[in-house]
Parts: C-alpha cells; sequence; structure tokens
DNA sequence: CATCCTCGTGAAAACGATTACACCGACGAT
DNA sequence: ATCGTCGGTGTAATCGTTTTCACGAGGATG
C-alpha cells in the first residue's frame, strides 16, 4: 500500500508539503494539484495509524454496552453509532453482557487502544475500573446508568413526569392494586424507578406495599415471568403491573397467557422502554419510553464536548407515556 | 501516561528489554523482575497505536452490518462481538442502515483504520468498494449474504433441508394455497429462499404462483404488512404464508390482527429467522431458525484463518424447522 | 589456553504520519 | 540598491513501540 513518502517522490515534493496538502495547511495552485494528481494515481490513502500515533488522536469512540442483544440498548448503540459516524468518528462497541469482571477487561482494552473517548452504560456497580478510567484522564460520559462514585457526567431518561402520569392514568382506570417488577436491589436504576412509582401512586392514596414488589435476579423474560407467578399466586393479586424492563415485560406476559388471563381485563401490564415489538404485541402494551436516539445523540454530544475540553454536564431527558390498549380502553378510544 | 521508556529508565535497564519481558521473547528471571516490578509501579500499558504501527496489526477487526436494529443481525453481531473479544480482538462496528453508499463510507474508514480483517453483510448489491477491499489485501468474509463478482469466502446458512421440510410440513396439515414475502428482486437471499421454497413444494404437487410471490420495498414491517394485504385481497387468498424476514413477519401479523384473522385458523404464518420474540406472540410462531450465534462464530473463526494466510473456504451451516402452533396443531400436540 | 557458541543486552533503525524550524526567493518599502 | 517580510518548501525531530544487529561475557569444547 502507498505511503505518504510515494506520493512525494511521484509529485516532486517532499513528504511535508503532501502533508500539508492533505490537510489543507497551506494550499498553492499548481504544487497542490500535482500532489492530489499523485494521491489519485496510487490510490494513496493516510495511515490512520501513523496519524493517531503523532496526533495523539484516533478518531475513535468507546461503547460499553451493558447487554447489545436487549432491544433498548440496540436502539441506543444504533443511536450512538450513528450519531458518533456523522460527527467522524468510528465506534468500537464492547458487549458486556452485564458481566463486571468483562466490562473492565474491556475499558482496559479500549483505553490501550487510545480511543478519545469512552461511553458506558456500565452492567452492575463496579467502579473501580471506571474510576480508574477518570484518573487516567479519558473522557468519559455514563449513559443510561449513573454510577455512584465516578465522577463523569451522566446522560439519561427521567422518568418522573412519565411515571406520575402512568400513576394517574392507572387511578383513572380503576386499579387500586399496582404492582412492580424491577431489577435486582442495589440497581441504581430499579431503585429510582421503583421510589418515582411509589411516591406517584401515593399522591393518588394508592398503596405499593412490599409484597407487590418483585425483584428479578437479572433482566431477562425468565426473571419477569417468575415474579409474575408470584404475584398471581398471591391471597389478592395485583390489578396491574409495571415492568421496568422490556425483557421482563415479555416473561411477565408469557405467564398471563400460561394461566389464560387477558389483557387488560384480568390484569394491566405496563412496560418500561417502548421497543417497537410491544406494539406488535396483543395487546399492545402501554409504555413508558424513552428517548432512546436523543439519549445516543445526547451521549455522544456530551463526550465530544469532554474531549475538547468543554466543561460538559449530565444530560436528563423526560420519557413519556404512551397509553395503548393494555390498561384497559383510555378515553379516546 | 507512562511510556516504556519511563518504564526502562526506571528498571535501569533498555527500553528492548522491556519490550522483550513484556512481550515473553527472553525471559531472564532478575532483570524480569525489575522490569515487571516498575511496569507495576508506574501502572504503564503499552500504546497499542505506537504498536500497531510498528507490527503493522492493529488487533482489530471491522464489522459491516446491514441493520444493526434487524434483532436477526443484532444477535449475529452479539456473536461475532463474543468470537473476537474471546479470540483478543476488539471489533469496530459500521451499521450500513441497508444504505450501500454508507456501507462504502464506512469499509473506507476501516481500511483508513488498518483493521486486520473485515467482515460485510453486505446491504445491496453494490461491490465495487468490496472488490477494492479484495485488492487492497485486507482479508475479507462475506457474512449472511454473498456477493456475486466478489472473490471472498461467505459464511450463512443453507435454508434448503429446512424449507424441505416446512413445504411438508405445511401439505400434511393441509394447506394448499401457500404464499411467500420476500426481499426486493435482486437480492441473492430474497430470490434463493424463494426457489428454494417453490422447488420444495413441488415435490408435494403444491404451485407457488406469482400473484402469491410478494416483494417488499424494504425489509420493515410497512413493508410486510402491505404484502399481507395485497395477499389477502385476492380472490383466492393463500391459507400459508411465509416471510422471508422477521420484521415483515412482524408487519404481516399486524395485518392479519386488524383483520380478526386467526393464526392458525385462518392462515398459517411462517417466519425465517427465530429470533427469541416469536416463542412470545400468540401463538408462537413456527420458524426456520438460522444457526445464528454459530454463524458469528465461525465468520470470526473463517477470517482469522484468511488473516493468518490459510485457504479459508465458505461456510455453509443448515437452518432448521422449528415447529410452534402457527400452522395449526402438530402431531405431538 | 585458545576458540567457538550461546545468551542476554543495548543502540539504533524502522513503521508512516505531523509539525517546528530554517531557508530561500520574491516583492514592497525605504 | 538594500533591507525586511512573507509565503512556500524542505529537513529533520517526534510519537511509542518492535526488532535487527552488534557486542561482550561466560561456559563448553578442542
Amino acid at each position: 500500500m502507498a505511503n505518504i513518502k510515494d506520493v512525494a517522490e511521484r509529485a516532486g515534493v517532499s513528504v511535508a508539503t503532501v502533508s500539508r496538502v492533505l490537510n489543507g495547511h497551506s494550499p498553492v495552485a499548481e504544487t497542490r494539484d500535482r500532489v492530489l494528481a499523485a494521491v489519485h494515481e496510487l490510490g494513496y490513502r493516510p495511515n490512520n495509524v501513523a496519524r493517531a500515533l503523532r496526533t495523539a488522536r484516533t478518531g475513535a469512540l468507546g461503547l460499553i454496552i451493558s447487554d447489545l442483544t436487549n432491544p433498548f440498548f440496540t436502539e441506543l448503540a444504533d443511536a450512538v453509532e450513528d450519531a458518533a459516524r456523522s460527527l467522524g468518528y468510528s465506534l468500537v462497541i464492547g458487549n458486556a453482557g452485564e458481566r463486571p469482571e468483562q466490562q473492565d477487561d474491556y475499558i482496559r482494552t479500549l483505553l490501550d487502544r487510545r480511543i478519545d473517548g469512552l461511553l458506558v452504560s456500565s452492567a452492575g456497580t463496579g467502579s473501580a475500573m471506571l474510576r480508574e478510567v477518570v484518573a487516567s484522564g479519558t473522557p468519559l460520559v455514563l449513559l443510561d446508568r449513573s454510577v455512584p462514585g465516578v465522577d463523569a457526567p451522566c446522560v439519561r431518561a427521567d422518568g418522573r413526569a412519565a411515571l406520575t402520569e402512568l400513576a394517574g392514568h392507572l387511578a383513572a382506570l380503576g386499579r387500586r392494586r399496582p404492582a412492580i417488577i424491577v431489577a435486582p436491589a442495589g440497581t441504581p436504576t430499579g431503585d429510582e424507578r421503583l421510589a418515582l412509582f411509589r411516591t406517584a401512586l401515593a399522591r393518588h392514596d394508592i398503596p405499593l406495599p412490599d409484597e407487590r414488589v418483585g425483584a428479578t435476579p437479572d433482566l431477562q423474560p425468565t426473571g419477569g415471568r417468575q415474579v409474575m407467578r408470584g404475584f398471581l399466586d398471591l391471597p389478592e393479586p395485583p390489578d396491574a403491573v409495571l415492568a421496568t424492563d422490556n425483557l421482563m415485560a415479555l416473561g411477565a406476559l408469557d405467564e398471563l397467557r400460561a394461566r389464560g388471563l387477558r389483557v387488560p381485563d384480568d390484569m394491566a401490564l405496563v412496560v418500561y422502554d417502548d421497543v417497537p415489538w410491544f406494539a406488535h404485541t396483543d395487546p399492545p402494551l402501554t409504555a413508558i419510553a424513552q428517548p432512546t436516539r436523543e439519549l445516543g445523540r445526547a451521549a455522544v454530544r456530551t463526550l465530544l464536548a469532554r474531549i475538547e475540553g468543554s466543561p460538559a454536564e449530565s444530560v436528563l431527558l423526560p420519557a413519556r407515556l404512551v397509553p395503548r390498549r393494555s390498561c384497559g380502553e383510555p378515553a379516546g378510544g
């Protein structure tokens, strides 16, 4: 593969001149044309590795995603990739598979590759490596999940308004015994959603007792199904369930179907994360939609700001309620 | 950030020695310990960019995926990522979004980054850039979609056995008027699935007339829905539909539901690609399952073989039929 | 005792770009 | 005519590694 020296020779100039022409530094008509002609004839493409070594900028961003096969994160990754590309950056993706040690492994690798910045939607709360990243000076932005003790801006959705609206929605439809399926206790996201939902319900004098709070071991369908089973076996089962992750909702739906229960007649069901699928289920599920693509874009923007040294701040975008038919017929039909 | 020179000074040796210790080239107990101690104390990590420049190996693979948000490709990407990581490679992902020009753009970028090898599940048939990749000497492996005129091994699933079995399955259940929803004509994958299905049906004396072959403009739910609408408006609608991509099946299901038709009573439905969702639909859909994760692994293995200079060949893994309830009750219940 | 390897080590040349610095010619001003 | 300036260019240093080559010490061998 041709290198800059070959181009220089062919154009009869020095490598410095070639470099300058290519970077638009000192454009002079005549020499410029000769250089560009040589570039064209040789099919020369600058070696990004060498450039990165010299300039200390790789033009690559890292993205650690907690579970790529979870549709919410897929969309998030897609949005990040799109934003990165349109701003001239490549994206190195690492899938943590919800395993903290694999996440740490990956972060190490990415740092060794000298990526220009790192986006992390952290699996677990393991923050030792993340603190190391901050210490190393590599720009870091947290995505979707905040991590206590790590000094980095976090881009995520704020469920307060949506959950408040949901509480009203459920109350208006006469649901008095709501339940919630959450991620394992200690997960900031799960804890927060639970707290917000509870206070929102309280405003309508609807309690959310602990027996109707079900924690799953993981964010998978089986976990959701298990919790739903527990709910249905209660002496007084709930009449509405909020699953705080889309995969868990899927499992919950399975259990309802297996028992021949109907949504919304026998049980209202609401899903956190409005992945396209839930518009195609029967019935379509009422959902709390996070502005996924905007989150991705905002995260990249924030990261670039940090890379350029601006004092970047956390971003909180509002989630919103998307009422469908799974809680009962809304007023409008 | 500490570099190899700092380590050398601290350990009282030359940089060459440090390098050798770190790469396990000439291990000598005493010097070795001093070096490792220095490495540890300084928290030294080798700069991969410099290493890549010198060795002409980046340790990164590129993956161009035609549509990351399509669950089949998500799983494929996930499998590839997993395989790459476990073999010590990082993965730079590019999402072509089914746009050939964006794909070309990305391939260019990846070549500039001097990735060690490239995996492409090509959007469209634009092969000019792919031929350039081959010419440049960068190891290339095609994934899921073969591209005529490009001399590179292709890793994909073979639907012959599954489609043959499906034809028998449908025949046994008394379906006489099958239909198929395919990608736009000219797409190798779509054409092939159509041809295989047709000959498989022929063996049971079941014809597949052109009026029951519906092409969609894209691989999206709306396209599937549109085609299904056309089928249902035929004077003699089909009694079974095979959607050759999971997203199209989703749209087809929507149209059935909108018309109040029931699966499998009024219409049998089969989906190509057994993404987890279809086990959770009502009823669970009979599917043709491609060995997605194996495909990903095989693709990475094949690519590595090419990187190491072995004469790597195409891989064809059999897809299989997963009968569920969407074509009628199978014998076993 | 001389010679030949072997082994560990260091000095220095790559890898392919960017960029600080020096230089040189032309041109405008004095 | 002389000097200063300025724009364009080339030379060479630099980024952080790996690796070739040469060297010197030491052990084995004759």
